[in-house]
RNA sequence: GGGGGCAUAGCUCAGUUGGUUAGAGCGCAUGCUUCACAUGCAUGAGGUCACAGGUUCGAGUCCUGUUGUCCCCACCA
């Protein structure tokens, strides 16, 4: 046997174990019509990115989910991949380029897609070896990327069936445009955070007459692109101005006055300037009356040519130069503080400019029809279900879905214009001519397709659709998609929505929803903050598995957690007691050790044993849940107390007690119980796991393929585990009444118990003796065996003595016992209370009925040994 | 305006379909160099489960309301 380092050392192994894994091709994923498969795919992290807190988290979920499975013997795939994250990449490209004191106008399409290349391979594969660093026990063979040709394949696939089922349509809407990045987004890209502005408020003459209309904005520049004012129909105010004109001041325009229900007459002053080119309500507004559509913005957020003199300058002092214009014609009535949401972009921060565009749309609301019915019908849940409330909500007010942006790195629109007579064309491939006109000066639209329109096929583009590969056979749908909520409008939702059009199959029959992984304080991980813990730090200082169990113990699902160094800790100190029980087994282990159905089995070994099988059965019905903090739960305590301090502490006597027979039959039971234990821990704390598995005897192969343990009704031994409570129970109370009387531990006392379990208590002796710190112990018919005033305990088994001589304080002893006594009767009013209650002795079942007789007739047992041992003092 | 979360020990959080005396980790107190582990062991203190009603034999758990707190969506120019 080799031997193990005595304190557990991640760094010593875990990078060897994964070089392991990957040269044996553990993780490979086969199609195998013997075994159930089961898929699960990577949310892509970006390439721009490096892994955070929240990746760790959700790799981790992922990869206990899918080792269990694996050793439940299911053909699992887990795909790994990476997304382009078209905004994100360009964005910071053209910051590098910047840097570099050039443009991406300056490069040109082609040279900057050679450089975001590059770097797509620089950091693409620094996001793998991260992953790896983590044990993601992912198939890299089938690694995938969004814009491989593969996914790029689907891409146009899925543009080209929506397209011709008029689902794609191209428009003039107000979208969200970010001045910064220069393209257009989809709400869902949108952040809002409320800023302080203010009000202004403008006069505009009407025309012909000596009067005002005065209306309010917070976007004062807008007023060069006004092309009417409106008022509620029902306002008498401004009934006389219906159907009249204003002057727009500055611009000299006249503008007609409308009348629309839009206008709430209770805020402001109960008119509105309306632009229709820069706000989404009056761009329904100019809509409904026909208005003209002025847009006075440019892509880079400067006034255009429409804005005649303002023109070229950046929209804020374009604000400052026509609000004291304004003011020095006497047009500026009032300027009020106001804070309001502001729109900003999800990528740069840049406040958004809504402003009419030419954009490509998906029409969402033949989509999100099916996908409601799809979760409604329980074809896909969510775990924890109230999520599908929230992507109930999503998709019930859903709007149409802008797809396209004015970016290079990315999925470029399969559309087509002919020069010479102006068809659209939509295809798969580049077409050499126009179908109509036989023309070949076609030239291809310049923008491409938001990043989540690829993420949005993920789970069947990684396979292979729309060719019906053998994979996509065998692997679709998936089984879960684990994601954080924050992600279900812009993925889950139209993973599903994708699935169901391009399939006719939900993409996933579960998803397992997590929260955000917050700072100690409770905070979001941000860069502004400064607060993000690097997730490779702490594997650098704690290890690999103490990060993952940390990141998922003691979290419930769906739940934001705090992550703390105080949690890897103790993870890490919980897998260092794993290391040297191990040790301690392996250390023993000599000579041939035979196996559990070859052994006498003692009360402890059963005891142990069914204590495992109660473990295996908890473990894996959380784990089906997806409950892997229960299941973390329920592991850790089994091996910290049942096993190392109870089993291991009992198995001592057998192992030093010089009987081999005994000894062997002992170090089965332990072999046993640890091989199940690592086994079962094995999808929490892979590495360590692995590690441990190696040293033991007689395991072969690699755990990731070993079998996970199953419940064993056998070795379930109910009773006899029940039973060998009370001498636990007994062993505390002497410990505890040790200590009570202010007795060293170190002092042997012999030991007088009245009992019932006789033969149990016999059978024990040597455990009692070493574990209680007792010199010897007696089966007594009564305390006063143990001679004058004895101490005395009462506990599950019987009534416990040890005669104390000097050591008793009478006074300090009848304190204890009273107080004792009073617990007891509490317990005894309690259950009397249940118990002459008539419905709950007819309505309550009858097993908790009788659970309840039984414990007053062992509480009154205790009070009347209690009273006996007062008497006696 | 709409939707949702959270409120349990000093702190961070678990608590399965309602059912023993409500748990864990950290922290705290006391005592232990016991031959796997001081990254440890033993013993213990600490909770009117936010508040008020209701359903039930029985409520931390289900229902209604209140308060506090956080998040998401929408948004009035």
């Amino acid at each position: 046997m080799k031997e193990m380092n005595t304190t557990y050392d991640p760094k010593a192994f875990e990078d060897k174990i994964y070089e392991k894994w990957t040269s044996e091709g553990s993780f490979r994923a086969e199609v195998d019509p013997a075994k159930l498969p089961f898929t699960v795919m990577m949310p892509p992290p970006n390439v721009t990115g490096r892994l955070h807190m929240g990746h760790a988290m959700d790799e981790t979920m992922q990869d206990v989910i899918v080792r269990f499975k694996r050793m439940q013997g299911h053909s699992v795939l887990w795909l790994p991949g990476v997304d382009h994250a078209s905004l994100a990449t360009e964005h910071k490209l053209v910051e590098k380029l910047r840097e570099e004191g050039t443009t991406k106008e300056e490069l040109g399409r082609e040279e900057f897609l050679r450089r975001a290349w590059a770097w797509k391979e620089e950091y693409g594969g620094s996001i793998v070896g991260q992953l790896k660093k983590l044990g993601s026990s992912c198939d890299w063979s089938r690694l995938a990327f969004t814009m491989d040709e593969t996914c790029s394949k689907a891409v146009r696939e899925a543009f080209f069936r929506l397209y011709e089922k008029g689902l794609i349509y191209r428009g003039s809407r107000i979208i969200n445009w970010c001045p910064d990045c220069k393209t257009a987004l989809s709400d869902e890209e949108v952040s809002y955070s409320e800023d302080a502005g203010h009000f202004w408020y403008f006069k505009y003459p009407v025309k012909g007459t000596e009067e005002f209309i005065t209306v309010a904005t917070t976007r004062p520049e807008t007023m060069l692109g006004d092309t009417a004012i409106a008022v509620n129909p029902k306002d008498e105010r401004y009934a006389r101005f219906v159907g009249k004109t204003v002057i727009l001041p500055i611009v000299g325009r006249e503008i007609p006055v409308v009348a629309d229900d839009y206008v709430d007459i209770a805020f402001g002053t109960g008119a509105v300037k309306i632009t229709p080119a820069h706000d989404p309500n009056d761009f329904e507004v100019g809509l409904r009356h026909d208005l003209p559509m002025i847009r006075v913005l440019g892509d880079d957020g400067r006034v255009n040519e429409a804005g005649g003199k303002f023109c070229g300058l950046g929209r804020y002092e374009a604000r400052k130069q026509i609000v004291a214009e304004m003011e020095g014609l006497g047009l500026l009535s009032k300027i009020e503080p106001h804070a309001h949401n502001v729109g900003h972009c999800h990528r740069c921060n840049a406040v958004l400019e809504p402003v009419v565009s030419k954009q490509w749309f998906v029409r969402m609301k033949p989509l999100a029809g099916p996908a409601i019915h799809a979760v409604m019908q329980n074809k896909t849940k969510f775990v924890p279900d109230r999520f599908a409330k929230i992507y109930f909500n999503w998709l019930e007010n859903i709007r149409d879905w802008c797809i396209s942006r004015q970016l290079w790195w990315g999925h470029r629109i399969p559309v087509w214009y002919c020069a010479d007579c102006g068809e659209v064309i939509c295809a798969r491939e580049t077409p050499a001519k126009c179908p109509k006109c036989g023309s070949e000066a076609l030239h291809q639209d310049e923008d491409c397709l938001d990043t989540w329109f690829s993420s949005a096929l993920w789970p069947f583009s990684t396979l292979g659709w729309p060719e019906a590969t053998e994979d996509f056979k065998y692997f679709y749908p998936t089984d879960v998609l684990v994601t954080g909520y924050d992600i279900i409008p812009f993925w889950v939702m139209r993973m599903m929505f994708s699935g169901l059009e391009y399939t006719g199959k939900v993409p996933f029959r579960n998803v397992l929803i997590h929260g955000l992984v917050r700072d100690e304080q409770g905070r979001k991980m941000s860069k502004s903050l400064g607060n993000g813990v690097d997730p490779l730090d702490v594997i650098e200082k704690y290890g690999a598995d103490s990060l993952r169990l940390s990141l998922v113990t003691g979290v419930a699902p769906g739940n934001d957690t705090r992550y703390s160094d105080g949690k890897v800790e103790a993870a890490r100190n919980f897998i260092n007691k794993i290391w040297n029980a191990s040790r301690f087994v392996l250390m023993n282990a000599e000579g041939k050790i035979p196996k559990l159905s070859e052994v006498q089995l003692q009360p402890a070994d059963r005891w142990i044993i069914s204590r495992l099988q109660t473990t295996i059965r908890e473990v894996t019905v959380s784990l089906q849940k997806y409950d892997l903090g229960i299941a973390a739960d329920k592991l850790t305590d089994f091996v910290w107390n049942d096993l190392c301090d109870w089993y291991i502490e009992l198995s001592k006597p057998a192992l030093y007690g010089g009987d081999p027979e005994r000894k062997r039959g002992t170090l089965a039971v332990l072999l046993f119980v640890l091989e199940s234990a690592i086994k079962l821990l094995h999808p929490f704390i892979p590495f360590v796991t692995e590690e441990i598995y190696g040293y033991l005897p007689g395991a072969e192969g690699s755990i990731v393929t070993a079998d996970y343990p199953r419940y064993n009704t056998k070795l379930a031994y109910k009773k006899e585990a029940k039973a060998f409570e009370e001498i636990i129970d007994l062993i505390k109370s002497v410990r505890a009444m040790k200590v009570e009387v202010g007795c060293p531990p170190s002092k042997k006392v012999p030991l007088y118990i009245v009992t019932e379990q006789k033969r149990l208590v016999a059978a024990n002796r040597a455990c009692i003796q070493k574990l209680a710190g007792v010199s010897e112990v007696y089966l007594a018919e009564s305390g006063a065996e143990a001679g004058e005033r004895p101490v005395s305990k009462v506990c599950s088994a019987g009534q416990i003595f040890v005669p104390l001589g000097e050591l008793v304080n009478i006074e300090a002893e009848r304190a204890r016992l009273e107080k004792e006594l009073e617990r007891v009767m509490g317990e005894i009013a309690r259950a009397d209370g249940k118990l002459t209650n008539k419905n709950f002795v007819a309505k309550a079942p009858r097993k908790l009925v009788e659970d309840e007789a039984a414990k007053k007739e062992k509480y009154l047992d205790m009070k009347k040994r209690i009273e006996q041992q007062l008497k006696l003092l």
